[in-house]
DNA sequence: CTGTGTGCAAACGGTTTGCAAGACT
DNA sequence: AGTCTTGCAAACCGTTTGCACACAG
């Protein structure tokens, strides 16, 4: 009746949806830990220097397996890859510059009123972190409306 | 010195840009034009009916051309094939039910005091029609506050 | 010991490309 | 006539799946 832990280990949140502890789940819930913008490839590339026979569906999976319990989360970023996130450090916008593909990071704040007045207006509950937003970004925005930028 | 001609015909528009006029530009554009949620592949669908030889990649490549143009612009919607839409008609949100997969629409003008306050804050020119937000439409977010939802 | 998880290879959906034949201008 | 465009087939990238073996419980 009472959530008496609310500090509960990676394998218990494994546990709890019937997974099992493997060192791959381990590996790979780290490399999301520690890598910038981990995607699936990326955490293979980083896994294999270690773990050389490690393979690629393996990662899809656990990906699938890790989120499905609650530690992580993805965002769709461009056309590329989806993106992963610890799920509690994932509460932050991701900005697409369209022009020069960076990816711009900016706090999740700024959408709450956005987030606020689509539900007003349409019922519908949005996650602005779940999907990156496009645009062009401060360098590029400065250089296409220079003259000399054609 | 003066645009006399607001109102250049799309033949104009390819032709600006050096590219020539075909039938199947004309078709595909049609076809952007009449079906509601146009993908490439819904496109190919469409026009096979009366041009049953009209092949995948050159629908492809006539978007990205039509494009090009000025035409024509593209959202990205999940995790499968963009959507096109006429360049004019193509102001307005598009929001992904994360639960059903639903697509709602919602006007553009929500955004706009987002899209300022990012530019305020980050110096990044939103364009938050470019791609769908994700969420829980209206109907899946009732459902899923009902104690018997589980 | 049982059944989940792994590695490998092959399939898959969406998109792009090389090439020769065809069509716009 | 010359070049851009088309159709076709094959390559491509990210992701998923079927299978037999391995390992966590």
């Amino acid at each position: 009746m009472m959530q008496q832990s609310s500090e509960r280990t990676w394998q218990e949140h494994l546990r709890a949806k019937g997974h099992r502890i493997t060192p791959q789940r381990k590996l790979i819930l780290a490399a999301v830990a520690q890598l910038p913008h981990p995607t699936p490839e990326s955490i293979l590339q980083h896994l294999r220097q270690t773990e050389p026979t490690l393979n690629l569906s393996t990662v899809y999976r656990n990906l699938t397996v890790l989120q499905e319990s609650g530690l992580i989360t993805h965002a769709h970023i461009g056309t590329g890859s989806a993106v992963y996130h610890l799920a509690d450090e994932h509460a932050h916008l991701h900005l697409n510059c369209l022009n020069c593909g960076r990816l711009v990071s900016a706090a999740a704040s700024i959408a709450a009123d956005f987030a606020r007045e689509v539900s007003a207006q349409t019922g519908f509950l949005i996650d602005p972190t779940h999907a990156a937003v496009y645009g062009t970004c401060a360098d590029c925005a400065r250089e296409l409306t220079t003259p000399a930028a054609r």
